[in-house]
DNA sequence: ATTGCTGCAAACATTTTGCAATTAA
DNA sequence: TTAATTGCAAAATGTTTGCAGCAAT
Protein backbone atom coordinates (compact mmCIF):
# COMPACT_ATOMS: atom_id res chain seq x y z
CA UNK A 1 0.00 0.00 0.00
CA UNK A 2 2.69 2.31 0.28
CA UNK A 3 5.26 3.72 -2.65
CA UNK A 4 7.52 0.91 -1.89
CA UNK A 5 4.95 -1.88 -1.61
CA UNK A 6 4.08 -0.38 -5.74
CA UNK A 7 7.15 -1.06 -6.99
CA UNK A 8 7.64 -4.11 -4.95
CA UNK A 9 4.35 -5.36 -6.67
CA UNK A 10 5.99 -3.94 -10.28
CA UNK A 11 8.99 -6.10 -9.57
CA UNK A 12 7.03 -9.14 -8.49
CA UNK A 13 5.09 -8.95 -12.09
CA UNK A 14 8.82 -8.84 -13.60
CA UNK A 15 10.08 -11.43 -11.76
CA UNK A 16 6.69 -13.61 -12.91
CA UNK A 17 7.37 -13.13 -16.43
CA UNK A 18 11.20 -13.61 -16.32
CA UNK A 19 9.24 -17.44 -15.15
CA UNK A 20 10.55 -17.17 -11.44
CA UNK A 21 7.80 -18.11 -9.27
CA UNK A 22 6.64 -15.76 -6.16
CA UNK A 23 6.43 -17.97 -3.47
CA UNK A 24 5.21 -16.53 0.21
CA UNK A 25 9.08 -17.07 1.09
CA UNK A 26 9.93 -14.77 -2.23
CA UNK A 27 7.79 -12.43 -1.56
CA UNK A 28 8.77 -12.03 2.02
CA UNK A 29 12.57 -11.71 1.18
CA UNK A 30 11.65 -8.87 -1.46
CA UNK A 31 9.69 -7.37 1.32
CA UNK A 32 12.36 -7.75 3.74
CA UNK A 33 15.05 -6.74 1.08
CA UNK A 34 13.39 -3.31 -0.14
CA UNK A 35 12.95 -2.28 3.67
CA UNK A 36 16.30 -2.57 4.52
CA UNK A 37 18.60 0.37 4.83
CA UNK A 38 21.66 -1.69 5.93
CA UNK A 39 23.39 -4.57 4.04
CA UNK A 40 22.40 -7.79 6.09
CA UNK A 41 24.00 -10.82 5.71
CA UNK A 42 22.01 -14.01 4.97
CA UNK A 43 21.40 -15.26 8.27
CA UNK A 44 20.25 -11.67 8.81
CA UNK A 45 17.73 -12.00 6.27
CA UNK A 46 16.64 -15.29 7.50
CA UNK A 47 15.90 -13.42 10.66
CA UNK A 48 14.12 -11.01 9.27
CA UNK A 49 12.32 -13.65 7.01
CA UNK A 50 11.08 -15.53 9.89
CA UNK A 51 8.73 -12.73 10.95
CA UNK A 52 6.41 -13.09 7.80
CA UNK A 53 6.91 -16.71 7.16
CA UNK A 54 7.94 -18.84 10.12
CA UNK A 55 9.55 -22.14 9.36
CA UNK A 56 10.99 -20.70 6.31
CA UNK A 57 14.54 -22.62 5.71
CA UNK A 58 18.08 -20.65 5.12
CA UNK A 59 18.39 -23.20 2.45
CA UNK A 60 15.51 -21.18 0.76
CA UNK A 61 17.16 -17.57 1.86
CA UNK A 62 20.48 -18.55 0.07
CA UNK A 63 18.82 -19.79 -2.88
CA UNK A 64 16.49 -16.75 -3.43
CA UNK A 65 19.39 -14.68 -2.82
CA UNK A 66 21.26 -16.37 -5.82
CA UNK A 67 18.00 -16.53 -8.31
CA UNK A 68 17.61 -12.69 -7.29
CA UNK A 69 21.28 -11.90 -7.69
CA UNK A 70 20.49 -13.65 -10.97
CA UNK A 71 17.82 -11.70 -11.95
CA UNK A 72 19.82 -8.33 -11.11
CA UNK A 73 17.41 -7.50 -8.57
CA UNK A 74 20.05 -7.26 -5.70
CA UNK A 75 23.90 -7.18 -5.02
CA UNK A 76 26.19 -9.37 -3.29
CA UNK A 77 28.88 -7.88 -1.40
CA UNK A 78 31.77 -9.91 -0.63
CA UNK A 79 33.51 -7.56 2.20
CA UNK A 80 36.94 -8.87 3.92
CA UNK A 81 36.63 -11.43 6.49
CA UNK A 82 32.95 -11.58 6.65
CA UNK A 83 29.94 -13.47 4.64
CA UNK A 84 28.26 -11.98 2.01
CA UNK A 85 25.92 -8.93 2.46
CA UNK A 86 23.34 -7.95 0.45
CA UNK A 87 21.18 -4.74 -1.00
CA UNK A 88 18.88 -4.58 -3.71
CA UNK A 89 20.04 -3.01 -6.79
CA UNK A 90 17.34 -0.30 -7.11
CA UNK A 91 19.98 2.27 -6.45
CA UNK A 92 22.37 4.06 -8.58
CA UNK A 93 25.75 2.49 -8.82
CA UNK A 94 28.19 3.17 -5.68
CA UNK A 95 31.27 1.79 -4.11
CA UNK A 96 31.58 1.02 -0.01
CA UNK A 97 33.31 2.68 2.91
CA UNK A 98 33.83 0.15 5.62
CA UNK A 99 34.21 1.31 9.34
CA UNK A 100 36.34 -1.36 10.99
CA UNK A 101 35.62 -0.79 13.90
CA UNK A 102 31.89 -0.65 13.80
CA UNK A 103 31.26 -2.59 10.50
CA UNK A 104 28.71 0.17 9.18
CA UNK A 105 28.88 0.36 5.46
CA UNK A 106 28.73 4.07 4.06
CA UNK A 107 28.14 4.02 0.17
CA UNK A 108 30.31 6.43 -1.81
CA UNK A 109 30.13 7.27 -5.67
CA UNK A 110 33.09 9.29 -7.65
CA UNK A 111 32.45 9.63 -11.24
CA UNK A 112 35.52 10.47 -11.56
CA UNK A 113 37.42 7.22 -10.12
CA UNK A 114 35.52 5.35 -12.32
CA UNK A 115 36.21 6.35 -15.43
CA UNK A 116 39.77 6.64 -14.57
CA UNK A 117 39.43 2.74 -13.66
CA UNK A 118 37.76 2.33 -17.19
CA UNK A 119 40.63 4.55 -19.11
CA UNK A 120 43.30 2.14 -17.06
CA UNK A 121 41.55 -0.90 -18.18
CA UNK A 122 41.14 0.70 -22.05
CA UNK A 123 44.95 1.48 -21.76
CA UNK A 124 45.86 -2.80 -21.08
CA UNK A 125 43.61 -3.83 -24.09
CA UNK A 126 40.56 -4.87 -20.90
CA UNK A 127 37.11 -3.98 -20.51
CA UNK A 128 35.57 -3.54 -17.14
CA UNK A 129 32.93 -6.20 -16.69
CA UNK A 130 32.50 -4.69 -13.14
CA UNK A 131 34.78 -3.61 -10.11
CA UNK A 132 35.31 -3.48 -6.48
CA UNK A 133 36.23 -0.32 -4.65
CA UNK A 134 36.16 -1.08 -0.84
CA UNK A 135 37.75 1.35 1.73
CA UNK A 136 38.36 -0.18 4.87
CA UNK A 137 38.32 3.15 7.27
CA UNK A 138 38.57 4.44 10.65
CA UNK A 139 36.55 7.28 12.28
CA UNK A 140 39.58 9.87 12.18
CA UNK A 141 40.98 10.94 15.45
CA UNK A 142 41.90 13.56 17.12
CA UNK A 143 45.77 12.70 18.43
CA UNK A 144 47.31 9.79 19.65
CA UNK A 145 44.81 6.86 20.16
CA UNK B 1 73.31 -17.43 -3.56
CA UNK B 2 71.60 -15.52 -6.19
CA UNK B 3 69.98 -11.51 -5.00
CA UNK B 4 66.78 -13.18 -4.35
CA UNK B 5 68.48 -15.03 -2.10
CA UNK B 6 70.40 -12.35 -0.21
CA UNK B 7 66.78 -10.93 0.08
CA UNK B 8 65.73 -14.23 1.66
CA UNK B 9 68.11 -14.26 4.24
CA UNK B 10 67.79 -10.73 5.20
CA UNK B 11 64.48 -11.24 5.71
CA UNK B 12 64.82 -14.34 7.71
CA UNK B 13 67.12 -12.91 9.90
CA UNK B 14 64.32 -9.70 10.91
CA UNK B 15 61.81 -12.34 11.44
CA UNK B 16 63.84 -14.55 13.79
CA UNK B 17 64.10 -11.11 15.71
CA UNK B 18 60.37 -10.57 15.59
CA UNK B 19 60.60 -14.23 17.60
CA UNK B 20 59.42 -16.24 14.23
CA UNK B 21 61.07 -19.62 14.19
CA UNK B 22 62.61 -20.49 10.75
CA UNK B 23 61.72 -23.89 10.16
CA UNK B 24 62.54 -26.12 7.38
CA UNK B 25 58.67 -25.69 6.08
CA UNK B 26 58.81 -21.46 6.14
CA UNK B 27 62.20 -21.19 4.52
CA UNK B 28 60.63 -23.18 1.85
CA UNK B 29 57.33 -21.52 1.67
CA UNK B 30 59.33 -18.01 1.85
CA UNK B 31 61.26 -19.56 -1.06
CA UNK B 32 58.60 -20.38 -2.96
CA UNK B 33 56.58 -17.35 -2.60
CA UNK B 34 59.84 -15.16 -3.46
CA UNK B 35 60.16 -17.06 -6.50
CA UNK B 36 56.38 -16.90 -7.87
CA UNK B 37 55.83 -14.24 -10.09
CA UNK B 38 51.81 -15.43 -10.18
CA UNK B 39 49.27 -14.93 -7.16
CA UNK B 40 48.99 -18.55 -5.84
CA UNK B 41 46.45 -19.46 -3.68
CA UNK B 42 47.66 -21.91 -0.86
CA UNK B 43 46.65 -25.48 -1.93
CA UNK B 44 49.12 -24.23 -4.86
CA UNK B 45 51.48 -23.05 -2.22
CA UNK B 46 51.61 -26.18 -0.21
CA UNK B 47 52.19 -28.26 -3.61
CA UNK B 48 55.29 -26.28 -4.46
CA UNK B 49 56.58 -26.32 -1.03
CA UNK B 50 56.30 -29.78 -1.42
CA UNK B 51 59.37 -30.04 -3.78
CA UNK B 52 61.19 -28.66 -1.02
CA UNK B 53 59.89 -30.56 2.34
CA UNK B 54 57.81 -33.55 1.24
CA UNK B 55 54.86 -34.14 3.34
CA UNK B 56 54.65 -30.29 4.95
CA UNK B 57 51.26 -30.50 5.58
CA UNK B 58 48.60 -28.09 4.60
CA UNK B 59 47.86 -26.76 7.75
CA UNK B 60 51.44 -25.26 8.46
CA UNK B 61 50.86 -23.45 5.02
CA UNK B 62 48.14 -21.65 6.25
CA UNK B 63 49.60 -21.37 9.60
CA UNK B 64 52.76 -19.68 8.05
CA UNK B 65 50.57 -18.15 5.54
CA UNK B 66 48.91 -16.27 8.28
CA UNK B 67 52.15 -15.37 10.56
CA UNK B 68 53.90 -14.10 7.46
CA UNK B 69 50.92 -12.02 6.65
CA UNK B 70 50.75 -10.58 10.09
CA UNK B 71 54.76 -9.89 9.97
CA UNK B 72 53.57 -7.65 7.06
CA UNK B 73 55.82 -10.23 4.62
CA UNK B 74 53.30 -10.89 2.69
CA UNK B 75 49.64 -9.84 1.25
CA UNK B 76 46.31 -11.84 0.82
CA UNK B 77 43.92 -11.31 -1.48
CA UNK B 78 40.58 -12.71 -1.54
CA UNK B 79 39.33 -12.06 -5.19
CA UNK B 80 35.76 -12.71 -5.86
CA UNK B 81 34.76 -16.43 -5.80
CA UNK B 82 37.75 -17.75 -5.50
CA UNK B 83 40.14 -19.01 -2.58
CA UNK B 84 42.42 -16.52 -1.47
CA UNK B 85 45.84 -15.81 -3.11
CA UNK B 86 49.08 -14.47 -1.73
CA UNK B 87 51.99 -12.25 -2.91
CA UNK B 88 55.07 -11.09 -1.36
CA UNK B 89 54.90 -7.30 0.24
CA UNK B 90 58.28 -6.81 -1.15
CA UNK B 91 56.74 -4.86 -4.45
CA UNK B 92 55.22 -1.50 -3.88
CA UNK B 93 51.20 -0.72 -3.56
CA UNK B 94 49.34 -1.69 -6.62
CA UNK B 95 45.65 -2.69 -7.18
CA UNK B 96 44.85 -5.72 -9.45
CA UNK B 97 42.82 -6.36 -12.66
CA UNK B 98 41.32 -9.83 -12.71
CA UNK B 99 41.01 -11.80 -16.25
CA UNK B 100 37.47 -12.78 -15.75
CA UNK B 101 37.62 -15.60 -18.53
CA UNK B 102 41.10 -16.90 -17.52
CA UNK B 103 42.07 -15.94 -14.03
CA UNK B 104 44.95 -13.94 -14.90
CA UNK B 105 46.01 -11.06 -12.20
CA UNK B 106 47.17 -7.98 -13.37
CA UNK B 107 48.77 -5.24 -10.98
CA UNK B 108 48.47 -1.69 -11.85
CA UNK B 109 49.04 1.77 -10.14
CA UNK B 110 46.81 4.90 -10.05
CA UNK B 111 48.46 7.33 -7.86
CA UNK B 112 45.24 9.74 -8.63
CA UNK B 113 43.10 7.20 -7.85
CA UNK B 114 44.72 7.13 -4.54
CA UNK B 115 44.86 10.36 -3.75
CA UNK B 116 40.99 10.72 -4.54
CA UNK B 117 40.03 8.00 -2.37
CA UNK B 118 41.78 9.58 0.63
CA UNK B 119 40.39 12.84 -0.14
CA UNK B 120 36.62 10.93 -0.35
CA UNK B 121 37.38 9.16 3.12
CA UNK B 122 38.79 12.53 4.59
CA UNK B 123 35.69 14.74 3.62
CA UNK B 124 33.56 11.70 5.69
CA UNK B 125 35.77 12.14 8.92
CA UNK B 126 37.76 9.11 8.16
CA UNK B 127 40.94 7.73 7.41
CA UNK B 128 41.84 4.83 5.39
CA UNK B 129 43.18 1.84 7.10
CA UNK B 130 43.42 -0.35 3.58
CA UNK B 131 41.44 -0.56 0.61
CA UNK B 132 40.94 -3.12 -2.32
CA UNK B 133 40.47 -2.17 -5.47
CA UNK B 134 39.86 -4.86 -8.71
CA UNK B 135 38.66 -4.92 -11.78
CA UNK B 136 37.05 -7.45 -12.93
CA UNK B 137 38.13 -7.60 -17.03
CA UNK B 138 37.65 -8.66 -20.23
CA UNK B 139 40.00 -8.85 -23.24
CA UNK B 140 38.60 -6.25 -25.64
CA UNK B 141 37.09 -7.67 -28.69
CA UNK B 142 36.96 -6.03 -31.89
CA UNK B 143 33.39 -7.08 -32.99
CA UNK B 144 30.81 -8.90 -31.55
CA UNK B 145 31.38 -12.22 -29.34
C1' DA C 1 -1.36 -30.56 -14.52
C1' DT C 2 2.99 -29.01 -14.70
C1' DT C 3 7.28 -27.73 -13.12
C1' DG C 4 9.56 -24.86 -10.09
C1' DC C 5 10.15 -24.34 -5.15
C1' DT C 6 10.49 -25.92 -0.42
C1' DG C 7 12.58 -27.99 3.89
C1' DC C 8 15.58 -31.22 5.45
C1' DA C 9 19.85 -33.31 5.94
C1' DA C 10 23.95 -34.14 4.08
C1' DA C 11 27.85 -32.46 1.28
C1' DC C 12 31.00 -28.93 0.16
C1' DA C 13 35.23 -25.89 0.06
C1' DT C 14 38.19 -23.28 2.55
C1' DT C 15 40.29 -22.35 6.65
C1' DT C 16 41.11 -22.93 11.68
C1' DT C 17 42.15 -25.47 15.83
C1' DG C 18 43.38 -29.02 19.80
C1' DC C 19 46.76 -31.99 20.86
C1' DA C 20 50.86 -34.78 21.55
C1' DA C 21 55.30 -35.13 19.43
C1' DT C 22 59.14 -32.58 17.37
C1' DT C 23 62.56 -29.08 16.66
C1' DA C 24 64.77 -24.38 16.29
C1' DA C 25 66.88 -21.37 19.28
C1' DT D 1 66.26 -26.60 27.73
C1' DT D 2 62.00 -24.71 26.41
C1' DA D 3 58.78 -22.43 23.91
C1' DA D 4 57.37 -22.30 19.20
C1' DT D 5 56.06 -25.25 15.46
C1' DT D 6 54.60 -29.41 13.29
C1' DG D 7 51.29 -33.15 11.36
C1' DC D 8 47.16 -35.18 12.03
C1' DA D 9 42.41 -35.42 12.57
C1' DA D 10 38.56 -33.06 13.78
C1' DA D 11 35.88 -28.78 13.85
C1' DA D 12 34.24 -24.45 12.15
C1' DT D 13 32.30 -21.46 8.67
C1' DG D 14 29.51 -20.12 4.99
C1' DT D 15 27.25 -21.89 1.26
C1' DT D 16 25.40 -25.41 -2.01
C1' DT D 17 22.86 -29.55 -3.30
C1' DG D 18 19.95 -34.15 -3.77
C1' DC D 19 15.68 -35.55 -2.93
C1' DA D 20 10.76 -36.37 -2.07
C1' DG D 21 6.83 -33.72 -1.24
C1' DC D 22 4.42 -29.23 -1.96
C1' DA D 23 2.54 -25.26 -4.18
C1' DA D 24 2.38 -21.36 -7.77
C1' DT D 25 0.98 -20.87 -12.25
Amino acid sequence: MTKLDKRTERLTRALRNAGVRITRQRAALLHVIAQADDHPEAVELHRRAEIDVPGISLSTVYRTLTALEAQGVIHRHQFEGAPARFEHAATEHHDHMIDVDTGDVIEFRSDRIERMQAEIAAEMGYEIVHHRLELYVQKKKADGA
